[in-house]
RNA sequence: UCCUGAGUAGCUCAGCCGGUUAGAGCAUCUGACUGUUAAUCAGAGGGUCGCUGGUUCGAGCCCAGCCUCAGGAGCCA
């Protein structure tokens, strides 16, 4: 096989006359001459003219559009108007055929619920090449800024044996056969004839694994697979998604704060930099699809220009009080528009609350802190009870526009017996949980940590808005395929 | 899980008050043309109207149940 050449080299190619190979996917094939071909080195095709005259008919008919062909010839400055450098094919090597009747993708718009059923060819789209480029862009920078701040990358399970994690429904890993279940003599599962010998369950957050680390690295993260089995049908919940949770001893909240500001901003402009071509096209995609909408319901700012803004804004900080006091003298509230009317302090917010506020009053991200310590998980650190004897932790809650929480955080309750007096309130099992409170007996040191939906930051920074289409296969409700 | 809407050709959609042979654009195929940009022009083929049952002389259209999808809500990242 001849050295092929990426064509996102070719296109920026300044030297002409060389001799070139490419190979890559037919994405239409125009005129009986010109090819339009992709490689997924870049969101631009290449064009190679064929000389029709000259070539056998059979060969041209297998040009079609989803095919798979090898094109070498002279790389030369373009005739025609609409590119800047082209192939004169000297020789066209058909690799793999795509039957036009069969395949089905056609050079036409194609809606996204249609594709999200071919997910298996809808790699080969410019939107998802786009979107997939600017996936792996976050993922790689993230791990660059943290290796670059002397993070360590923590693997924390995938399979766990505790349910006290509290963060949802979790799905059941066993190999006990459904059909023949060994059960106890009081009917129960007997789960000692099972692989591990006890009910095991797929992870729904590294935290606990995370600060056990982080007792001794001082600063982790970890980035991987997260499983919830809640039924959740919406644009902005999987059943299986990636999750980055970063841990940090010696940190208070306001750290916290910091760390992750530093981190969305970090990964939004290393994709910025490095995907300005994908970004670009995704920018005006949105522009195209917002003109069926009405005038109102259009973005304020276009893709690049958002994200942009997010980059040269600080993050607005409030309190949850401070919140509740902006919420409950505004417009909606007043006029009773909302469908959750915010009266008394300790409700948790409403996603019309927070579309409010991120969208409406302050046009900006928004990190929330110090939550009633009702509506928040046992390990968040207790604050002192307010003039009024109200009870908060030190949460912190980062929501972006259109998109909502996308980090969860909070600094940890490091002190034993708060900690210990707070699940028994919760009833979480403590005896299960012995091995994380050990990080509480032995040197216990305060620290904090956060969790970023890696899907819903790729969501903000694509500007796609069905969280389906930002993974590869995504695994809802009644839908595992592929 | 709840609320709302949708399911008609490969894709996107139209289909009147229940009435004869279910339409259009794109795609596909055939031919023409040949520096095109989702090429263009002419012609052709293509349908289990989501599934099951019911009402009716007659159902794509009305009724019931189910399935799937989308949007919103809850749960959350």
């Amino acid at each position: 096989m001849p050295k092929r050449t990426k064509i996102k080299d070719l296109l920026n190619a300044t030297e002409f006359g060389q001799q070139v190979t490419v190979m890559g996917w037919v994405k239409t094939f125009r005129n009986n001459q010109f090819i339009a071909i992709n490689d997924g080195s870049g969101i631009n095709n290449i064009q190679a003219v064929v000389d029709f005259n000259n070539t056998d008919e059979s060969l041209l008919k297998r040009i079609t559009t989803g095919a798979a062909v090898s094109v070498t010839g002279e790389l030369v400055e373009s005739l025609g108007k609409g590119q800047r450098v082209e192939i004169k094919v000297q020789d066209l090597e058909i690799l793999g055929d795509s039957d036009p009747e069969k395949f089905p993708l056609q050079p036409k718009k194609h809606s996204l619920e249609f594709l999200r059923e071919i997910a298996h060819l809808r790699f080969r789209t410019n939107t998802f090449n786009a979107v997939f480029k600017v996936r792996h862009a976050l993922a790689f920078a993230v791990h660059k800024f943290f290796n670059d701040q002397g993070f360590v990358y923590m693997h924390t399970p995938v399979i766990t044996g505790s349910d006290a994690e509290g963060a949802g429904e979790m799905f059941r890993v066993s190999t006990i056969d459904f059909d023949n279940i060994p059960r106890n003599d009081d009917g129960t599962v007997n789960y000692k004839e099972d692989f591990f010998g006890k009910p095991t369950n797929l992870t729904v957050s590294g935290q606990l694994e995370g600060e056990l680390a982080a007792m001794a690295f001082g600063d982790i993260y970890t980035f991987g697979p997260t499983f919830r089995a809640e039924n959740s049908n919406t644009t902005r919940h999987l059943a299986e998604f990636w999750m980055i949770e970063p841990e940090m001893a010696f940190y208070d909240l306001d750290d916290n704060m910091d760390l992750a500001e530093k981190l969305l901003k970090y990964v939004i402009k290393y994709a910025l930099d490095n995907c300005s071509d994908e970004i670009e096209f995704l920018s005006s995609r949105l522009v195209e699809e917002e003109k069926q909408k009405p005038q109102n319901e259009r973005s304020e700012l276009n893709l690049i220009d958002k994200l942009k803004f997010c980059l040269e804004n600080d993050f607005e900080r409030l309190t949850y009080t401070e919140a509740i006091d902006i919420l409950k003298s505004s417009k909606p509230n007043q006029k009773k528009q909302f469908k959750y009317l915010i009266d008394d302090w300790g409700a948790d917010l409403q996603s019309e609350h927070e579309r409010y506020l991120v969208e409406k009053h302050f046009k900006k991200p928004v990190i929330l802190t110090n939550y009633p310590a009702e509506i928040k998980a046992f390990y968040m650190r207790q604050n002192e009870p307010d003039e009024h004897g109200r009870k908060t932790v030190r949460a912190m809650d980062i929501l972006f526009p259109g998109i909502g929480e996308i980090v969860g955080g909070s600094q940890r309750e490091e002190r034993l017996e708060k900690l210990e007096q707070r699940m028994h309130e919760m009833h979480v099992p403590a005896e299960e949980l012995s091995w994380y409170l050990d990080t509480r007996r032995f040197g216990s040191a305060p620290h904090a940590g956060f969790g970023l939906g890696f899907e819903r930051l790729v969501l903000f920074v694509t500007g796609m808005t069905n969280i389906r289409d930002v993974i590869p296969f995504p695994r809802t409700p009644k839908n595992a395929e592929f």
